[in-house]
RNA sequence: CGGGGCGUAGCCCAGCCUGGUUAGCGCGCCUGCCUUGGGAGCAGGAGGUCGGAGGUUCGAAUCCUCUCGCCCCGACCA
């Protein structure tokens, strides 16, 4: 992953042990750049910053049922007295207890608590360096509020703070809509920055503004269709033909013409899926619908075991499982399947006639060729990297800790919350993910760890030297931040290392100050380059500087 | 947790298969000379528990066993 390789290269970070790093003073000047935008605009969203602890009890995650639901990558401990602890992955069951114990009224309400803090979870495989460590920085905050409407309002108003922060960010990014996953929750939405690289596929309309993710995307359903006269079912030799595209070849059909029936185990239970041939199961809504904590597909054994039929031969005719099906396999008629019978299938068959399915939802992961469910423009499938996430929580934390207030009946209610994460380190690898070049990172002005890189091509020449040190004097006093390369390296050496590290604009005072009188002004990005005198510099370099800024006002809020 | 791979100078690596001089190259580092607008050149120099433990052997970086760490692929994931 090239954000990392320069990362490294750029002595921006250094590895202390697998997904543990070491942030040196330009990588975490960068970090401390994003953390300082998302601090002024949670705050001005009306959040207030504290700092929880990163040592949690064992008691409070047993309270909220997630000692046990965690799973490995809590990275549990037993301190001295034998008191059992973790590091917190995440802040729910702190913030909760601090809010019970000392907010009992509606009156305080709302609040809007946030922190930044480094975090930990035990990844079973860390990599790409911080884009997917195990201990990184994130920010995250927690919102309380009396009712539903109050915390809606709350989420649209992080979703605005987050859209500012990631537009002042310097960074192309797209909202989605998002599966809520293990935190629970009625609805959420992930912000993702767009690049090839990333680990996340996600579903964007080439027409309007709807994206999701994979998990959660839909697509617009096919239209109805009259269902044709239902002709007798068939039962059909297909030997050693297992596979969709061997019995479709076989039987001359197109996979649209084919269920297929798949068996998974949710919390160990026997469930079959049926999908229409050419379509994949997405398995985050077979869990959602199935209310599982855990969906596997079953192997080849453990369905013979369920069923006594090997796989590519089974179908839902008298299968003594549980059958859910896909929305799309609703409108088909007259469609093949396994016979449940070794080398056979069956043609004609249709669902009401030949079997009862329990139920139908959408299951089945969109591609390219569906539309939007919105509009129903075209679909694009793309890369992105999750920077920032945003949940309504609902009352689940709160309930489950007892954290309650007294409502304006004086009726004991729990705090409707909602919670709102951003990968503050991984934000700095996804903005070079997204800007770089052959030579080296390109910082988005608003992040880079300074604005200027100051290069004092001959510290042994008096004069340069003494222009060079008088500039950076000036960019100080004048708020320009600048770093000033006065290695005795050669000139090569420090052009090179200035493109690395993506410093925007490269200042440098040599060979043509000696002849000339003047300096050179390059920008990273675009490489235009011009030349200044002394005593205009340092005014050039200030507009260069509030031109790449994303002043405030430009952000459109929405 | 399953599969694959790697640990030799600060860094990248060769040597291991087929045991046998003083363990080597490149980069980096130090000293001197030289050079100064896109990662220069010459000369000299420092730097090693060969990841760790045990074993086989007259002799182990090399063969065997155990162990630790890391990387890659997979399942998983806010």
């Amino acid at each position: 992953m090239i954000s990392h390789q320069l990362m490294l290269r750029a002595g921006f970070i250094r590895k202390l042990a697998s997904g543990i790093y070491s942030y040196l003073p330009l990588g975490l000047a960068a970090i401390r750049k994003v953390e300082q935008i998302v601090r002024e605009e949670m705050n001005r969203a009306g959040a207030q910053e504290l700092l929880l602890p990163m040592v949690q009890p064992a008691e409070l995650w047993q309270e909220s049922g997630r000692w046990q639901k965690y799973g490995p990558e809590l990275l549990r401990f037993t301190d001295r007295h034998q008191r059992e602890n973790c590091l917190g992955p995440t802040h729910e069951e702190v913030i909760t207890d601090l809010v019970r114990m000392n907010v009992h009224s509606y009156r305080e309400l709302p609040i809007n608590l946030y922190q930044i803090q480094t975090k930990f979870r035990d990844e079973i495989r860390p990599r790409f360096g911080l884009m997917r460590g195990r201990e990184f920085i994130m920010k995250d905050g927690y919102s309380f509020d009396a009712t539903d409407e109050a915390a809606g309002e709350t989420y649209e108003k992080m979703n605005r703070a987050y859209q500012r922060i990631f537009s002042r960010c310097g960074l192309k990014f797209r909202a989605v809509e998002a599966d809520s996953g293990t935190i629970g929750g009625s609805f959420s939405r992930e912000f993702m920055v767009l690049a090839d690289t990333g680990e996340d596929t996600i579903v964007v309309c080439k027409n309007c503004s709807y994206a999701a993710n994979m998990e959660k995307a839909r697509a617009m359903e096919s239209p109805a269709v009259e269902t044709p006269d239902l002709l007798p079912m068939e039962k059909i030799e297909t030997p050693g033909k297992r596979k969709v595209k061997a019995v479709t070849e076989f039987l001359n059909i197109s996979a649209k013409e084919l269920v297929k029936t798949l068996v998974y185990l949710a919390d160990g239970k026997p469930v079959a899926v049926l999908m229409r041939g050419d379509h994949e199961v997405q398995e985050v809504k077979l869990q959602n619908l199935l209310g599982a904590l855990e969906v596997e597909m079953a192997d080849d054994k453990q369905v013979f075991d369920v069923t006594g039929v090997p796989t590519g031969y089974l179908g839902p005719v008298s299968l003594e499982i549980k059958v859910v099906a896909d929305l799309e396999v609703m409108k088909m008629s007259n469609f093949a399947i396994g016979a449940n019978e070794k080398n056979f299938h069956s043609l004609n068959v249709n669902v009401g006639r030949d079997f009862e399915v329990s139920e139908f939802a959408d299951l089945r992961m969109v591609t390219a060729d569906d539309r939007c469910p919105s509009c129903g423009g075209g679909l694009k499938l793309t890369r992105g990297i999750e920077v920032g996430h945003i949940f309504k929580l609902g009352t689940s934390y709160s309930e489950a800790l007892n954290a309650t207030f007294l409502d304006n009946q004086g009726q004991e209610q729990p705090f409707v919350m909602g919670c709102y994460g951003i990968g503050v380190s991984r934000s700095v690898a996804a903005a070079i993910e997204q800007n770089h070049d052959k030579d080296g990172m390109i910082l988005p002005m608003p992040i880079a760890p300074v604005q200027v890189v100051l290069l004092n091509l001959s510290t042994k020449d008096e004069e340069i030297t003494q222009a060079a040190e008088g500039l950076y004097k000036e960019c100080l006093a004048r708020g320009v931040e600048v770093l000033m390369d006065d290695r005795d390296e050669r000139p090569g050496v420090k052009f090179k290392d200035a493109d690395l590290i993506g410093i925007p604009i490269r200042l440098t005072v040599g060979r043509s100050f000696s002849k000339d009188g003047v300096v050179e002004i390059r920008s990273r990005r675009t490489g235009e380059t011009f030349t200044a005198s002394l005593s205009e510099t340092v005014e050039r370099l200030k507009k260069m500087i509030d031109s790449e800024m994303v002043a405030d006002s430009s952000i459109n809020s929405q």
